[in-house]
DNA sequence: GGCAATAGTTAGCCGTTGCTAACGCCTAAT
DNA sequence: ATTAGGCGTTAGCAACGGCTAACTATTGCC
């Protein structure tokens, strides 16, 4: 099952959420994002279907060894790409905002020069030089 | 009339297209994107109504003034983010694919910071410092 | 004139991803 | 026990953006 920007998006909410406060509900997932209950509902039962994460009785959802990874590597993307931006002096509001949309197009490739590059940065911020 | 993504890759690719050959027709934006005529017929027809180009008797396409600014700003945002990625080092083809992508969901300020902190990349890579 | 190739269009399908309306179920309060 | 609220689901709609099949129109060749 191939994952669409909406799929990767559910998932990282939901791991995003298991780490704030445990138990993740669907309608946990429908206020983070500002989506209706029933377009939830349904997104769930697709990875849910795609074996992405599971529903216990009581409602509660669980992501599955292939949601955790999907969700980890997006959320890493997100966290990096928002941080580079904001380095550069964009808006945090912004970089959230942009780092949201971009994490879901960018190649891996891409994603791991931007993050050596961000490091490096960071050290050269740090050893005193000024940069911009 | 709100563009989204694929608006704005038709618009791109005509303005690359008039640019490198002169007369562009729908077929020429067909083969340039890989995507069939009838789908081209359709989104050329809507750019049409929202004012975004024009159709002459001969079937060739011309910007609009409104068409060529979204054309243009797209693929200033193109280049830079490809020339950015290539300078971190990304393989020249997986940039390309991504600028593609990330072209149409970064925001103006985004790139503004990236198009200025590239340009410093440059003089400091000129200026005979080794960075990476 | 007739035919084939080229180019554009129309009609209609599909998947993705949003929405609202309305229903079902469970729990808690009266 | 009945009722109200909270939560999930079902049904059905719409926009976007691909696709194929099939039609139309123009042009150039024989």
């Amino acid at each position: 099952m191939k994952l669409h920007r909406a799929g990767e998006d559910y998932l990282e909410t939901i791991l995003i959420l298991q780490r704030k406060k445990g138990a993740v509900r669907s309608l946990d997932v429908s206020e983070a994002l500002g989506i209706s209950k029933p377009s939830v509902s349904r997104a769930i039962r697709l990875l849910k279907d795609g074996g992405f994460l599971t529903m216990h009785e009581d409602k509660t959802l669980t992501l599955t060894q292939a949601g955790r990874e999907v969700a980890e590597a997006v959320y890493e993307k997100h966290c990096v790409l928002k941080d580079g931006l904001v380095l550069l002096g964009v808006d945090p509001v912004i970089a959230e905002q942009d780092a949201c949309k971009i994490e879901h197009v960018i190649s891996c490739e891409s994603f791991e020069k931007i993050k050596k590059i961000r490091l490096q940065q960071a050290d050269f911020r740090d050893s005193g030089v000024k940069l911009a």
